[in-house]
DNA sequence: CATGAATGAGAGTTCATTCAT
DNA sequence: AATGAATGAACTCTCATTCAT
């Protein structure tokens, strides 16, 4: 009769975990309270009592989403050469967004809405990244390194490769089972198209 | 009061035309009939009698959209040499996509979705387009011009690039007023664009 | 088989009238949609659709309560001579809120929210209604037929003694029969009372 | 953190303070246990603890509001002339009224609603009043000091005017701002308007 | 073809009330 | 006595969809 919890830790993780999946899978509209309540487990009532609204859910969602981003991409406070370092962003990028799925789906969706919805906390965590991205490759070409670099450009290519590389997933597979013969990187591994994508962007800035 | 037009060409154009705007801005869900309504100007009624529900008229919408992309992208039945393909292939999608700014945001949208009621149409188009760069660089390949080429990757790199590009927009716009220093290409055209991708590709194929 | 009635007045005054009864006799806080719909056996989402929200019907009912008033009490363009228009004044008001009697509770009602969210609609019809016997009540003084006028607290003294008898009316009924003793004029009919009235208030502006 | 007062005087005072104040301004149904709590800083669990349930909140809150009026108005068990016993009866009423102005709100509010939920207690108080005006009027017709009395109707001129022009105090200030012609006694005392009402009734009674 | 009225199934949110500590 | 967590029943409002004309 262990069933009434009692433990405001424990349902709010609940809330925020279920919500995180519902969210990125099905979106923000067709999310409702009454599924999260539901495959939750905890009451529909407590969702507006610990979040106020559904929109303040979803911001505490995406906050906790992440939250654990600026420990891992953004903590390196020593910089090395600006190849290592480019080396580091990608592959802790990459691994990141493999061990949180969740983000690249929330972001693409925000993004197809030019952002206009788009919370603080997610518009911040994105441009101290690019900004991050932007300094190493600055650096890089100051030591003659990289050359002929568009930052923006160049971080594009990175997180939308990353990107959309997850959220194809499914896709991809279904592709692959319909015509055997186009490749579709279906079995390839976070570590190779994160060294595949270092090597090609390496070469492109040579 | 006489607003009975009673053109049915006229009017189906208004209710793609709308929803097209609708469904990119705000999305699926948050798109409703009565707004479609009120902005075309249509009765509400006639948005189902002419697409059934919901879900046909998004599919409408979507085949409206990429009507023009086997045209404009896929059309090139002969084949000059794969460096000449891959520069026309990236050119076209750039400047298509800058025609049809709503596609990228579609495609996002329903990505975001992992695809999951991604319409028919969509995934055949998606396919074809990235058939038609796998056998590009195939040949490529072939002709030893190109290297150690991941077609998956190079697509997403491409088409990636160019999708962040245009959806984040207004996004990079706000980024620059807040902190000057960041160079987010908000002034970049998309002839340029398109010609950086392909020098930067072709370099990372060498 | 008459049942869809497809007739927007037909279904906007089952809507306002049951409104109206639902209103002043439980108040705006204990009035549902359900509710209406139910008794009114309209579809609940009618409500909506044509007064928008809880709100906009309210003042819907509101208006039409009010609605009759300035042709039965503000119509009477020529003046007699006070006292007659007085008299006037006092029956026609009287007679008004018998023949509606949600309006003096919905009156009520308002006034002991301080008026907080009166209506304009309601607060304007409030001041034309004082504005009138004000204007009665000079005429009387400047011919030195009325003495020591105070018009706000006659007017007080006028509709507040009929609002509380209107509706006071089953508390009235119920404490005699507790006590046979009190007198709560528990059978005066309103022409009675308007006379009773207009005598006392004749008497005390002498 | 130390908030846990344990003291259930001081807990209960603030809870029928607050509700008090609540109630009288924004009416049963949109006065919130939440909010009572929140603004009495006691804790919501409280409230039912102490009063079962809300009707029992709000009986508590009439009965704290109608417990001096036995006091000071009821109280005076020695008759002197009816005229004394009258001027008393209003002053003290209208007294009590400016110093308690959540009652003529409340007593508004219940008849409304027809009194159909109106507490005994404030029914048994409304009695009492009314039964001690009706002694004196009748012991006054008797010494042939008042003539052609109707006690109900009397009792709702005074009580009538009183209550209304407490209630309507910050309608009638906006009134004026309105339009300055008009004269709402706006600045007028509690004793001035106790006064002039003993007058009027003097006269219309003699 | 076109229209406005009508419908029913939710969705988000609120709130009185209870429970466990 | 006091607290924060929990609950379930409403309630307002929305929206895809259908009907009658």
């Amino acid at each position: 009769m262990q069933k009434k919890t009692r433990d405001a830790q424990a349902t709010k993780a609940k809330i925020i975990h279920t919500s995180m999946m519902l969210f990125s899978t099905n979106g923000y509209d067709a999310t409702t309270a009454d599924e999260i309540s539901k495959i939750s487990g905890v009451n529909k009532a407590m969702i507006f009592y610990y979040y106020k609204n559904k929109v303040g859910l979803y911001g505490a969602v995406l906050s906790h989403a992440l939250e654990s981003i600026h420990d891992e991409v953004l903590k390196e406070k020593e910089y090395l050469t600006p190849l290592k370092d480019l080396k580091r962003f990608i592959k802790t990028y990459a691994l990141y967004c493999e061990k949180h799925p969740y983000l690249p789906a929330l972001l693409l969706r925000e993004l197809s809405n030019s952002g206009a919805y788009l919370p603080d906390v997610m518009f911040d965590s994105m441009r101290k990244l690019f900004a991050l991205l932007s300094k190493i490759l600055k650096e890089g070409e100051r030591q003659k390194l990289f050359h002929n670099v568009e930052p923006m450009l160049i971080h594009f290519m990175i997180v939308g490769t990353i990107n959309l590389f997850i959220t194809t997933k499914p896709l991809r597979k279904k592709s692959v089972e319909l015509e055997e013969e186009l490749n579709t990187c279906c079995d390839c591994d976070m570590e190779y198209i994160a060294d595949y994508i270092f090597n090609k962007v390496k070469l492109m800035l040579s």
